[in-house]
DNA sequence: ATGGTAGGTATCCTA
């Protein structure tokens, strides 16, 4: 069977209700994974995903802040909110569909303006968060596992990831201690980017755009911070991948696009 | 070099 997978900082469930359900419509995705859902489990808009076909939910918010959720076409296992000792408080998710695959939905803390831990508390917390995935992949002694790593970490790894790599070495989702930090997370599972799998560098690739900009288009001044990684396990089943960035020209648009991931599983 | 917008909430925080 065919598993899509999609993961995507909506920015408010509630506010885009309308575009989760075109979302749904053009991509059809199994599994959605979403991040800053800005809303309490209470007041979760279960309804909405039930009539989207998502029968399957596992969600996990607080008022107004982060908040992750996944919704599936497919039964979920083994549901966790792991909060990691206060650091992924409403950031991760973690499950386990079609049998064997076991998915974590991470949403990393953006990290505030200034690159400096000692300074800087939400930076502090970002590098701490990323460190504390690090040691809990890196201790796992199955290595064989088929694990997908998702989500809007925040980071843009690469220098074809961001619109200007020179200007953007001092800016915080780019700088040299964040890609350092992330790059040792990937190779504690020795996860592979499936985005880059398809379209490698020097290719130019963004998932974010920011708000700020006059036209986002036409300045295309964007950072690809969401992610699909998944282990060496995973690697044979592994179809396709992309990022729908004409979702950043919908009405009211999320800031972040939706990435997908396809894969080919044995029954 | 600067400031620009958006969402949720409550008069400001985070992104």
């Amino acid at each position: 069977m065919k598993l899509r997978i999609v993961t995507w900082n909506i920015n408010s469930i509630r506010l885009r209700a309308p575009l989760l359900a075109r979302l749904a419509e053009l991509w059809a995705p199994d599994v959605l994974c979403l991040q800053e859902t800005k809303v309490e489990d209470s007041r979760f808009p279960h309804a909405l995903a039930e009539s989207l076909g998502y029968r399957h939910r596992l969600v996990h918010g607080g008022k107004a802040y982060n908040g992750v959720a996944i919704l599936s076409r497919l039964p979920l296992a083994e549901c966790e909110r792991l909060s990691f000792g206060g650091l992924a408080d409403h950031r991760h998710l973690s499950c386990r569909l079609c049998g064997d695959i076991e998915l974590h939905n991470l949403y990393v803390p953006a990290g505030g303006d200034l690159p400096d831990p000692e300074q800087n508390p939400k930076f502090r917390h970002k590098l701490e968060l990323l460190d504390t995935f690090t040691a809990y992949f890196a201790a796992r002694e199955d290595v064989d596992a088929r694990l997908l790593l998702v989500g809007d970490l925040n980071i843009a790894p690469l220098a074809a990831d961001v619109w200007n790599h020179r200007a953007l070495l001092k800016v915080v989702s780019h700088t040299p201690v964040e890609v350092e930090r992330l790059m040792r997370l990937m190779q504690a599972f020795r996860f592979w980017d499936t985005v880059r799998l398809r379209r490698p560098p020097p290719e130019r690739l963004y998932t974010w755009w920011s708000y700020r900009a006059r036209d986002w288009a036409r300045s295309d001044r964007g950072r690809r911070l969401d992610h699909i990684w998944i282990a060496p396990a995973l690697l044979p089943a592994f179809k396709d991948s992309g990022i729908l960035r004409e979702a950043r020209g919908w009405p009211r648009p999320s800031d972040h696009v939706p990435v997908l991931a396809e894969f080919e599983i044995g029954d």
